[in-house]
DNA sequence: CTGTCTGTACAGAAAAAACTGTACGATGTT
DNA sequence: AACATCGTACAGTTTTTTCTGTACAGACAG
């Protein structure tokens, strides 16, 4: 896990523990964010890293492969749940969490909700009008004007929700968020 | 699909292909919600159903099992993005999608990142009251208290986001957070 | 330039998840 | 009572994902 080395066994089983269950829960919560209980582990182990960590310590660490944890801290990265690290003459390269987690919140969600909006807004309005202009091509064709009211319906609705979420994730684009939840609350007095 | 068998096969045609990509484009999306592209394409064919569907019926429109229909429809029944309708002297079970999204929003990610910190917080205090025990029972050990001092500070700060993440659960729980960000804007005047 | 070390691409093995067909209990019908 | 019909449990198969070992390109040291 790291030093600690110099502490009695006893006292070191303890700290051990403790950070183990830590990262245990960690690891099985991960799937939220979709990742892995392997990968989930590799984050809860750089949690509790005082300093940056190469892939040989990780391979180490975790008993996995360094193929592994290369495409396991990649994907951390890639989430910006977890920072590559620069210093001085380092040979290997260093990574460390991100331990801003209202951060690591607020950019993961906005990412993957925006690109989701993105996809599915565009076929909203490009499937409607398409059904629109149907309709508005054969006039006094009930069984079509019924349909596509009904279809058109449901896509209006779908699109006021996907506005909706549009200005929910530009709160945690902006921070706008945590003016509206702040992180803290004000000391009880 | 569903009706509009009166139409022209060209119309039918083109009602088929602007629903098909909305359908499509939701259940690749369906990812964020855990779910996989079978399911999602389940969804998002109930979502242009104008009524509730049978078992039967989703597996000809699937072209997929029963058996998979069943488990594949009870999953979103317990995300609550579906809901089991009864009707009079019905054979057989029906469902339908449920057509606020932004419940269905507010209900899912409450659901999940509640489960998600109770674990965590749970995890996060024990941890921490073990490690305060161990400095309080060995006082003046210096590795040992610099060591967990360490700890406890991102414990500390790990629970100080889920305070956050909590109230934020709650004002979707609690439905505060359509004040916050209201579901539409005012007209524009 | 040669030799060393690091990260990752790639192919194959192992593990997990998705999907299916069969069988069966529960419920309703005759 | 016997007979149908429905939904799902379960076991086995297929597909997908995860993980590993090998090999190699790039960076650097001497």
């Amino acid at each position: 896990m790291e030093q600690a080395k110099e502490l009695p066994r006893e006292q070191q089983e303890i700290v051990h523990r403790a950070r183990k269950r830590i990262i245990e829960s960690i690891g099985q919560n991960m799937d939220l964010y979709g990742i892995n209980l392997s990968i989930g582990h590799l984050y809860g182990l750089l949690f509790f890293q005082n300093k940056p960590m190469t892939l040989d310590e990780m391979t180490e660490a975790m008993r996995m492969s360094k193929t592994s944890m290369s495409t396991g801290v990649r994907t951390l990265v890639d989430l910006k749940m977890v920072n590559k690290v620069w210093e001085k003459g380092a040979r290997k390269d260093l990574y460390e969490v991100e331990m801003d987690w209202f951060q690591t919140f607020a950019d993961f969600f906005s990412l993957k909700w925006r690109k989701a909006l993105e996809i599915n807004m565009h076929a909203m309005r490009k499937s409607k009008a398409e059904l629109l202009e149907l309709a508005r091509a054969n006039p006094g064709v009930e069984e079509l004007e019924r349909l596509v009211e009904a279809d058109v319906a449901k896509m209006n609705e779908a699109i006021r929700y996907y506005m909706w979420l549009d200005r929910f994730i530009e709160t945690l684009e902006t921070g706008a968020i945590f003016d509206l939840v702040p992180r803290d609350l004000p000391e009880e007095s």
